[in-house]
DNA sequence: AAGGAATGATACGGTTCCGTAACAATTGTC
DNA sequence: GACAATTGTTACGGAACCGTATCATTCCTT
């Protein structure tokens, strides 16, 4: 399916989006953590570390440092894989899906306007 | 105009684009850096560092800053006003054109996929 | 001309993130 | 069982950003 975007509408967009994220009070993820965040929800599990940094073309430390920041906002939880105890399985939080979903109707309001 | 998009269309396509971003070698542009640039391309001049500020709600030094950090990678370019030489003047680049051009493409072609 | 208001920049201390290197724990291999 | 490979984490020094307070410059008012 194609959504069509324009250019001017897919700058527009971008930008009402992130006025709306800058505005916002609440800490702001940052690149990377939102994209971390959107694989883990949109993205079939499992999710190891591993994974994530191959992903995002990034190194472990990164993704590691991120889990830590979002854990501590409970977006995001990890367990160990008993199957192979040096994974760790990255899941999803009920706190993560709220925040997806308030976030995607902030999206979909601002794409009306564009 | 409506886009229309959907909860899952809209996470999606931020997915995709904010992955292209991580994924993108050259340095990030912080999300405040990038409503700022947005900000400056899409809407009518003049931007001064306090028509900025009050717009995203944010200190003045937010926008000094972020405007020395575009300033170094050339996005951006500032100048006094001669009209009241309290006044900094936040001016478009060739650079900053084309930077957003450029992730106005990705935008586009990724939206196809959604 | 003098004092106050407004604008943008700077200083300061603190927090967060980064990249690289090293590390502990677990698994696989010989 | 010994040793290498794999996984995720931590350590370390450095860079970037933040919020608040302060500053220099310019304008405005009287």
């Amino acid at each position: 399916m194609s959504l069509g975007l324009t250019t001017a509408q897919a700058l527009k967009l971008w930008h009402d989006v992130n006025l709306a994220m800058v505005r916002d009070d609440g800490p702001d993820l940052s690149l990377r953590q939102m994209t971390i965040l959107l694989t883990i929800y949109l993205e079939a599990p499992p999710h190891t570390v591993r994974d994530l940094a191959a992903k995002l073309a990034v190194s472990k430390p990164v993704i590691t440092r991120a889990l830590d920041s979002m854990g501590k906002l409970e977006l995001v939880s990890r367990r160990r894989d008993d199957k192979d105890r040096r994974n760790v399985l990255v899941q999803r939080t009920v706190k993560g899906a709220l925040y997806l979903e308030r976030f995607a109707d902030t999206i979909g309001g601002l794409s009306k306007a564009v």
